[in-house]
DNA sequence: ATGGTCGGTATCCGA
């Protein structure tokens, strides 16, 4: 599959960019790779006062829009095509940037485009123990109520939802069981919430006895060689997008830039 | 079994 897009195709971009001021340089990078018609971020971590106004159009990305704090998470969608925001609710009471949603403006019509940072959940998988766990496992539950009294059409969800559904999605099922990220409770609120009306498109391509990661920690002398990923990073199509399906990249070597985020851009192409 | 590394306005917290 090529990796640069073509005419007649959509291409929608997700990345965990974990800093967009520390990282703009390879947003660029990624820009050159995959060349997405329209690119979701995560964890810019910029409040939107302090926002980089001018890299859109320094990108090729005119259409731009963010919903920002101080210091954590942060959302942000850049584009090559015109975008009209759409209200996105404050999820868990909470006012902390996690979401943002636009129309895209295709020729052949809009299209809706949802991009979610879901809370990490800390460390410890116990609902009681860890408000933080508490915290993602009611925000999942809040996205799916939200997507069961608004069916999806002509949609996409991207984002990092942090959490790994499959036993592929991890480098170990066994060994991840108890993980945050991995834990039974957590992947069937992912499948609830995907179960509202959407596929997850790059399992479409993929089968699911294949390992398939978009993040590997820090934490680990040589990420590669131990390979030790998670599928973090998601594209999810309403059902009506299906058949528009065309194909899926998952930008591994991104992982390897210098100063680069823990997360790879993870790409769907559609013909719309 | 443990601890390992990042980024932010930061000497801790979240990931």
């Amino acid at each position: 599959m090529s990796t640069k897009a073509r005419p007649g195709r959509f291409r929608i971009a997700t990345w965990n960019i974990n800093s967009l001021r520390l990282r703009q340089e390879l947003l660029g990078r990624v820009v050159g790779e995959l060349a997405p018609d329209v690119i979701c971020l995560q964890e810019t971590k910029v409040p939107d006062e302090l926002f980089p106004t001018g890299i859109g159009a320094a990108i090729g990305y005119p259409h731009v829009v963010y919903r920002g704090m101080k210091s954590y998470n942060g959302v942000a969608i850049f584009s090559r095509v015109a975008l009209e925001p759409v209200a996105a609710p404050d999820w868990c009471a909470k006012a902390d940037c996690r979401h943002i949603a636009v129309r895209v403006a295709l020729p052949s019509g809009p299209v809706l485009l949802h991009d979610f940072y879901v809370p990490a959940g800390g460390d410890v998988a116990d609902r009681a123990a860890n408000p933080k766990f508490a915290h993602k496992l009611d925000f999942v539950a809040e996205a799916t109520a939200h997507f069961t009294a608004d069916p999806p059409r002509r949609t996409v969800l991207v984002g990092d939802l942090n959490i790994a559904p499959l036993e592929n999605d991890v480098w170990s099922h066994k060994q991840l069981l108890d993980v945050v990220s991995h834990t039974p409770v957590e992947t069937q609120g992912l499948n609830d919430w995907m179960g509202r009306g959407f596929v997850d498109a790059v399992r479409h391509f993929v089968p699911p006895d294949q390992k398939l990661y978009s993040w590997w920690s820090y934490r680990n002398r040589d990420w590669a060689a131990s390979d030790r990923g998670r599928r973090l990073d998601h594209v999810w199509v309403s059902k009506d997008l299906v058949p528009a399906l065309r194909g899926q990249t998952i930008l591994r070597a991104a992982r390897d830039w210098t100063q680069t985020s823990d997360h790879v851009p993870v790409a769907v192409d559609l013909e719309l």
